[in-house]
DNA sequence: CTGGGGAGGGGGCCC
DNA sequence: GGGGCCCCCTCCCCA
């Protein structure tokens, strides 16, 4: 019994040491299952990491490529504002002004006048010879005179190379109905060399000619408390011995969000440095004011929608002077797309002046998605219309705030009133019409629940959403053996390489043509039917083809688009201007 | 010669 | 993958 008892006592202590090692094998085992599933989900989100620095990355580059592109195109015109190196001097008396100019390196109009450290001036040789100092003509803008025009020449004059000075201009969105009796606040700092005379730091200016002239008073005054915050734009010179900070703040909110600086700020196209310039772009904003009601001042290059970068038409109206840096956009006739990147993101220029650091893209959606007017923001092609879908993607995303109202921007822009074979009265655009008729997204339905990442729109399955997501990464994976051109989907390379191989397979059952499009089958098969979907609204006139609407409509508003570089003279369409050319100048 | 209009080519994108 | 729509561009004809 004894003898029993001591072999149960030793089995127990066998199952005991058994059950012991089996518990302790199974710890490990899940030890090192856990740890080999903490390091797949560590490798995990670091290929996460990747990819969303490498989707950075490319939208960086994008719009590098895109800015590079304009800049080449900016850098072929004259820029009629120079950052002077050194400071020359001004006389007091000088006041803020609105600038304005076609130029892209257009910035503010800085009444630092009574500084020694003035920096910005304006120059302007209609209105005299004004201080001379080494050389540099300074204009000071005579009394009666209360508007700029556009081929004034403006010299932002940096100061002596030595001191480090910050200009921080403030205007309001309001300043803009101010008219000329508004006002704008010049914060002006020194950090080294200055005089102590000159130590203010804030001088309220009127931008008016108020020292000649009885304005009333502005309506509004800034407070400088609004001047407080992180310089928006910080531009250094190439010798890095000069730092010029402005800072523009939205003070007054209106409902026109086209006049947001805050928005407008800075964008790829607000910044480019010319290539071995030293002169540093601060702004590039709403001063491509570009008034439908043209009056044939404008730059005969600029061609309207044929140029995709450089069109800044900028007509001001000489009785009503807005304020401090032009901030009214006048998008009738498509302007959103030629800096539509300028609009979305936030950009600033790194301390060495290399390029634009796109701090966050803006989402406020209220861009008016007109594709109407110029997509070619780049190449020519299909390199700014991946940024105009992608900011028209943008309106669709339901958790973007919408402040604009799109149709005030398209009741100015005649071409797309009435452009729907069957909406003569807009909304052509699927993605318009979505937009407007307040479903942001296509999908919202509970089968669309592939949303994507950059648009939130919808989609019934995730390949869809792969491939919709290209129009936003610009991911081309298709390309044409025969020509490199390259596809977002295989479709459409299928359909390109028609080009290549001849094939029209869509024939028409009334006439023996054949086209390799079969939309340009169905409008084709408009000429036998008769149907005239596009109808003018202003003279009721019907047409077939989409484009033939658009240039008609081109005869209500009296546009001319298409400029001679060399006798000025003007052409409705690209083809006039080519034909004009090869006879009048014989240019190829 | 100019410019309005007709028509086709072709790419982007969505369903 | 195909169909379809939208858009821009270009060429051509003709008053």
């Amino acid at each position: 019994m004894a003898n029993c008892m001591v072999f149960h006592t030793q089995i127990a202590s066998i199952m005991e040491v058994l059950a012991n090692t089996a518990v302790a094998e199974i710890c490990k085992l899940v030890d090192d299952d856990y740890a080999v599933f903490r390091l797949e989900i560590t490798q995990s989100q670091k290929e996460n990491r990747g990819l969303r620095r490498k989707l950075l990355e490319m939208k960086v580059s994008r719009e590098r490529a895109e800015r590079t592109m304009r800049e080449r195109v900016l850098a072929s015109r004259p820029s009629s504002v120079k950052i002077l190196d050194r400071y020359r001097g001004m006389a007091r008396g000088t006041f803020c002004r609105r600038l304005r100019s076609r130029s892209p390196f257009i910035y503010s109009s800085v009444p630092v006048a009574p500084f020694p450290s003035a920096r910005v001036q304006m120059c302007n040789p209609e209105f005299g010879l004004g201080h001379l100092t080494g050389g540099h003509r300074n204009f000071v803008k005579p009394a009666g005179h209360n508007t700029w025009r556009d081929d004034q020449q403006i010299t932002l004059d940096e100061g002596s190379g030595t001191s480090t000075q910050h200009v921080i201009m403030i205007e309001s969105a309001d300043g803009e109905a101010a008219g000329t009796g508004g006002s704008c606040l010049v914060k002006q700092e020194r950090t080294e060399g200055d005089d102590p005379q000159h130590s203010r730091e804030i001088q309220t200016v009127d931008t008016g000619d108020h020292s000649t002239t009885a304005m009333p008073q502005p309506r509004t005054r800034r407070s400088i408390t609004a001047v407080s915050g992180m310089p928006n734009a910080v531009l250094k010179s190439e010798t890095d011995k000069e730092t010029l900070t402005v800072t523009k703040r939205l003070l007054h909110t209106g409902s026109d969000h086209r006049s947001d600086p805050e928005r407008l700020r800075l964008g790829p196209l607000g910044c480019p440095a010319v290539p071995g310039s030293e002169y540093l772009p601060l702004f590039r904003q709403s001063q491509m004011t570009d008034h439908s009601c043209g009056d044939g001042d404008r730059d005969p290059l600029d061609t309207g929608s044929d140029d995709p970068s450089c069109s800044y038409s900028t007509e001001l109206d000489p009785g009503n002077m807005p304020l401090g840096l032009e901030t009214q956009t006048d998008m009738s006739r498509g302007d959103w797309n030629r800096y539509s990147s300028s609009v979305y993101y936030e950009g600033c220029l790194d301390k060495k002046g290399e390029g634009l650091v796109v701090d966050e893209v803006k989402v406020e959606g209220d861009t008016p998605p007109t594709r109407n007017g110029d997509r070619h923001l780049g190449d020519g092609h299909s390199q700014g219309r991946d940024f105009l879908d992608y900011r028209e993607s943008l309106e669709t995303n339901p958790n973007v705030t919408n402040h604009c109202t799109l149709h005030t921007f398209r009741d100015g822009d005649p071409v797309s009133m009435s452009m729907g074979p069957s909406d003569p009265h807009g909304s052509n655009d699927r993605a318009r019409a979505q937009a407007q008729g307040g479903e942001a997204t296509s999908g919202n339905s509970k089968d669309k629940r592939f949303l994507c990442m950059f648009c939130n729109k919808g989609f019934s399955c995730l390949q869809k959403v792969e491939i919709h997501q290209r129009v936003h990464t610009g991911e081309k994976p298709f390309s044409c053996t025969q020509c490199q051109m390259r596809f977002a989907q295989t479709g459409d390379l299928k359909r390109h390489q028609r080009v290549h191989t001849g094939e029209k397979p869509f024939g028409c059952h009334l006439c023996r043509a054949s086209f390799s499009h079969s939309s340009s089958l169905k409008r084709h098969q408009r000429v036998h039917t008769g149907e005239k979907p596009y109808s003018c609204p202003q003279c009721e006139k019907r047409f077939s083809h989409q484009h033939h609407l658009k240039m008609h409509l081109k005869v209500h508003t009296g546009a001319r688009s298409f400029a001679c570089t060399h006798c000025g003279k003007s052409f409705s369409e690209r083809s006039y201007l080519r034909i004009h050319q090869q006879k009048k100048h014989s240019i190829l």
